[in-house]
RNA sequence: GGCGCUAUGGUGUAGUUGGUUAACACGCCGCCCUCUCAAGGCGGAGACCGCGGGUUCGAGCCCCGCUAGCGCUACCA
């Protein structure tokens, strides 16, 4: 059977149930885009298929969960458009006994065993060396996994002991013949030698508290999770899930791995090293408009192929998206930590550009709203009397930005007057020619008198003015952008007149008369 | 160390029974438009499809080997 025949198997195999999945987020940080991409395939495939979306804490680990990062998680998925879960948030903590039950059933089955090995210590600052020099010192000492001497010790022995208080850790007991075997919906059919696997701790000695391989196959079966999508990270150790799950009886779920996404040098992308181009919020804080994010992620790893199509609304995306369109090699995250202008990819910000400048007015109004708000700049009158200059203004303006917070700053002239002039800008067309100093006093009383306010007669004002003057349009044109905006790029002129009003213009005509 | 995954221009991808000059998007360069900057239009540079073998009349697509990157390997999640 070929690779593909067998996805296609795997696919069909719970196609008469309804397709049940989950995102399992630690909330042990911020919301990592990877995370955040991870969630979106999850609920991409749930509404594709007419399924359930559900939501599982992995709150596990008391020492770094915070209730603060849950509530920031929550708080990402909403602005991606995630926040319809279809059952209540499952939080794994409270399922602990539940946990512990299972692999203590397992060790009454002999399926699982206890280990009285004394807990070693562990420093966790090298825990990548420390496991690879233990495996080739086990490797050379001919060590293998099955010598635990615990693992045949009889039953009632171990309950006696356990009884006594003795302190034991749970291990599945992994047979040591034969191999386990799954098809991932995205890298197809997997296998590995039970030899590669050690008897796994399901139990911590002690409090016997659930470690995650336990927590999250309890879980998923618990919840009737049919497809589990999630970070190739998760591949390899997939195999010992699987175990689990046959140990306790339950049918093995669809699996179906995510390619990661990495930093430009190929490094896996981390809060640590990158900082905060890889928190969801940060798109958030830093002008995204959430549809236009949530295209761009949903294009990290996955396409549509046939046309490869990339501009996609959220009906489109759910109509396209399947696991056969997910890529298995991982996906470069190209942004810059030294050119604030490539801040993040490239794409990413022309995509966002692309939606400010095309999506429906009436939807990005809000948005420009709540950026105005925040930057102290918003009034009332914007949807009220002024509403068809609102619509107007941003509608002009939205042309030429790349993210909401430009509204506020390169947009800032049109509406407030405390603007700051761009020096490049003020010399360029400003100190450039020192008739303007004359000028622009003189073309202000010209725009005053400008009747009827129209584009075309302010326009015919402006070049009358400096064609008596003997100077070129251009001058006086490229001078009030800079007058009006403080700066030297800008929508068609004569439609900044317009947008900043007659008043106001002939007012920032004058003052720049100063700068000159 | 072991096991696994991956490999198409700088980046994201298309290329799904092997068949002419390898397609699209972002980015980059040039021209047009023009009051500036974008947008838009047009054109261009950039990939011997990781490397080496093989199968075939013919391979980015199939097979083998190699290399590189990444992941996992824990009483972390």
């Amino acid at each position: 059977m070929s690779p593909t025949d067998c996805r296609l198997l795997s696919t069909d195999y719970f196609s008469f149930m309804t397709v049940r999945v989950r995102f399992a987020p630690s909330p042990t940080g911020y919301l990592h885009i990877g995370s955040a991409r991870t969630a979106l395939f999850n609920w991409l495939y749930a509404r594709a298929r007419g399924g359930k979306f559900l939501l599982r804490v992995e709150d596990t680990d008391l020492q770094r969960s915070t209730e603060e990062s849950t509530r920031s998680i929550l708080e990402g998925l909403a602005w991606l458009g995630i926040s319809d879960y279809d059952e209540e948030i499952v939080f794994q903590s409270r399922n602990a006994d539940e946990h512990r039950a299972a692999a203590l059933r397992l060790v009454r089955e002999g399926k699982a065993y206890r280990d009285f090995t004394p807990k070693g210590e562990r420093s966790d600052a090298n825990v990548k060396q420390e496991i690879a020099e233990r495996a080739r010192t086990a490797a050379s000492e001919g060590a293998d996994h099955r010598a635990n001497p615990y693992r045949d010790v009889p039953l009632e022995e171990s309950e006696r002991r356990a009884e006594a208080g003795e302190p034991f850790a749970v291990r599945l007991k992994v047979s040591p013949e034969g191999q386990t075997r799954f098809v991932d919906a995205v890298y197809g059919e997997q296998e590995r030698a039970h030899s590669e696997i050690e008897d796994l701790v399901l139990l911590r000695s002690g409090d016997l508290s659930p470690l995650y391989n336990l927590s999250v196959v309890v879980d998923d079966i618990g919840m009737g999770i049919t497809h589990v999508i999630r970070g190739q990270d998760h591949l390899t150790n997939t195999h010992k899930q699987v175990l689990i799950y046959e140990a306790l009886g339950a049918t093995v779920p669809t699996f179906a791995h995510l390619p990661l996404i990495l930093a430009p040098n190929k490094a896996k992308l981390s809060k640590r090293k990158h900082g905060e181009v890889v928190s969801l919020t940060t798109y958030r804080d830093r002008g995204f408009v959430p549809a236009a994010f949530r295209n761009y992620l949903a294009l990290l790893g996955w396409s549509p192929g046939e046309e490869n199509k990339e501009l996609m609304s959220l009906e489109e995306l759910v109509g396209l998206f399947s696991l056969e369109g997910v890529h298995r090699s991982n996906a470069v995250f190209n942004f810059s930590d030294t050119d604030p202008r490539h801040w993040t990819d490239q794409k990413a910000l022309w995509m966002n550009a692309e939606y400010i400048r095309t999506m429906p007015l009436e939807e990005l109004l809000p948005m420009v709203r709540s950026e105005l708000e925040s930057a102290g700049l918003w009034r009332a009158e914007y949807e009220g009397a002024r509403a068809e200059w609102f619509g107007r203004t941003v509608e002009l303006i939205r042309q030429r930005f790349i993210t909401l917070k430009d509204f506020s700053g390169q947009g800032r002239a049109y509406f407030a007057d405390d603007f700051e002039y761009d020096p490049a800008a003020v010399a360029k067309n400003l100190k450039k020619d020192s008739a303007l100093r004359e000028l622009l006093p003189g073309l202000a009383e010209r725009i005053e008198a400008v009747a009827p306010w129209t584009l075309e007669n302010t326009e015919k004002a402006l070049r009358d003015f400096a064609e008596e003057k003997g100077v070129k349009a251009g001058l006086l044109i490229n001078a009030s952008r800079t007058a009006l905006t403080g700066q030297s790029v800008g929508p068609s002129m004569f439609e900044v007149f317009d947008a900043v009003g007659r008043a106001a213009a002939a007012r920032r005509l004058r003052a720049a008369a100063e700068l000159v």
